[in-house]
DNA sequence: ATGGTGGCGCGGCCA
């Protein structure tokens, strides 16, 4: 079983390049993040055309988030436990065994705004779902953009960025605290290169001088994590003309 | 360089 995770920051901008890159890898799951789509507007033929499945979430303009798969998804979730929220980050489903939860995680902007207390608070609920989720499926993908570089190593400067959104204290806490209910960062399963990356700023040249942070993760229970086989950052998208500022990550398991 | 670029949508917010 082969899954993935995109922030495509736009997914009418990105159609063309999701598409090619589906036909490809060829995954069983792709998990979208800013989608900024409305779900009238989902493009699900194109998909459907490739042979996959759509189920989304999505709202006008901002975040948005989807999960394109081989199989029917049941008991879809779009909200994590005790949350209400207006914006679109989250889509749960099963399919079979497998339990997925696709998350667009706050960014926060910055540690002095109210969108960062929002990004702590939303982390908290998130703590009570994946408990949650972990009682009840043995087989579970949590998946999608943190808007959190685990450890020192996922950041190109970790002196410029001390304390900085991203990558500050408690963010990193709520991450470990999630952790620690059961659940591996697959791709620190493996030898992986320095300085691997999978969001880069669009501004000042930042891909080409790879400055860029590991945010994107796949997290996996801990039956599926020991059949995890690889895990990797595919760069490839990142390269192309009008690219996202995100580049997908690719986890496969042998079930 | 306290900026820079990109998406949405057409001014300003968000990342």
């Amino acid at each position: 079983m082969k899954i993935a995770t995109w922030n495509v920051n736009s997914l009418r901008v990105r159609l063309e390049q999701v598409c090619d890159w589906l036909g490809k890898v060829n995954p069983d799951f792709l998990a979208l993040q800013e989608t900024k789509l409305t779900d009238e507007n989902f493009p699900s033929a194109a998909f459907e055309a490739l042979g996959y499945q759509t189920l989304f979430s999505g709202q006008p303009t901002y975040n948005g988030v989807a999960l394109i798969s081989r199989e029917t998804p049941t008991d879809v979730l779009t909200n994590l436990k005790g949350m209400q929220d207006p914006q679109h980050r989250v889509l749960g489903a099963t399919y079979g065994k497998i339990r997925i939860l696709n998350l667009y995680v706050p960014n926060g902007q910055s540690i002095d705004s109210e969108k960062y207390q929002y990004k702590l608070q939303w982390l908290k609920k998130l703590d009570l779902q994946l408990a949650d989720d972990l009682a009840h499926y043995e087989r579970l993908v949590v998946l999608g953009d943190f808007n959190i570089a685990p450890e020192d190593n996922d950041v190109h400067d970790p002196a410029a960025w001390e304390d900085d959104i991203l990558v500050s204290p408690l963010e990193r806490a709520a991450l470990e605290r999630i952790k620690k209910l059961g659940l591996t960062d697959v791709f620190r399963l493996f030898d992986q290169e320095d300085k691997s990356f999978s969001w880069w700023d669009y501004r000042a040249a930042a891909f080409r001088r790879n400055r860029g942070l590991r945010i994107d993760l796949i997290l996996a229970s801990k039956s599926l994590s020991q059949a995890c086989s690889y895990c990797r950052i595919d760069t490839e998208p990142r390269k192309l003309e009008r690219p996202s500022d995100h580049t997908p990550v690719v986890a496969e398991f042998s079930l």
